[in-house]
DNA sequence: GATAAGGTTTCCAGTCACTGGAAGGTCAAG
DNA sequence: CTTGACCTTCCAGTGACTGGAAACCTTATC
């Protein structure tokens, strides 16, 4: 397969194949032409890449978690840590961008949105106090 | 005041406020000997920002909201129209998050997290299906 | 007057995970 | 033979800082 295909069939951009292939997640093979030949295994990596970016793990943890699936020997304990660590940040950020929309609502509700100049949003980034 | 004064009280770091005055957020005066001056003014658009930026605007969003708020014939509606945009932005991030949240704690709940190789985790990464 | 500590300056590089674009080589169809 | 769709490499940019080096300024102490 051409980069074209495995791209469409692991629902990635061309691109980022050509990035993880630069910082070492996958070594596609060459045929003579220069074009990468991706093989099965590689796809099969790529769509675990891509699953696993969309749970948010960083690229650093998705090179843990490919090198524990390639570890027949593994302990599934690493792996729930991995994804316990990240899921803690997950919902450390969740609980951040809710305090966020809380304030931000309130700020929203309480502007008038009209063309008079008195806006509580702006008068609370000024001052700080509500 | 200096940077450190002023970095105190605004609570950003110094490099930030250094930042800030690169890009044109602020542009404070310069003593005989180089150092930055920094007045009233400049304090408090430095904490208007650190308050925005907590919030979750972009810079550019910040720099928008501090002309708003020098504009002093400036509709509220402008002002309210940006604070919407955002937060319905921090929603959807909200969602997006929190659907990732579900999974990964499926996933980590049914990992048994001994020393056995056998790990839902990877096994999900691995083939997409549950 | 020398020295040390702490504050300040500029500039450069790195972060993260791509993404866009330029310039050029390759391949299949007509 | 040319057109168009692929593919290649390389370089630069994103956002919002952050770290570090080398050098200058200020204040206190000896």
């Amino acid at each position: 397969m051409n980069i074209g295909d495995v791209a469409q069939r692991a629902g990635l951009p061309a691109k980022t194949i050509r990035y993880y292939e630069e910082i070492g997640l996958i070594t596609p093979m060459r045929d003579t032409n220069g074009y990468r030949r991706f093989r099965d295994s590689d796809l099969h990596k790529l769509a675990f890449l891509g699953r696993a970016r969309a749970l948010g793990f960083t690229i650093e943890d998705c090179r843990t978690l490919l090198a524990l699936y390639d570890d027949k020997t593994r302990a599934s304990a690493d792996v729930k840590h991995l994804a316990k660590a990240h899921l803690d940040k997950i919902e450390d950020k969740i609980t951040q961008l809710q305090s966020m929309r809380d304030t931000l609502s309130e700020l929203v509700q309480s502007c008038a949105g009209d063309n008079r100049p008195d806006c509580p949003i702006l008068s609370d980034l000024a001052t700080g106090k509500h």
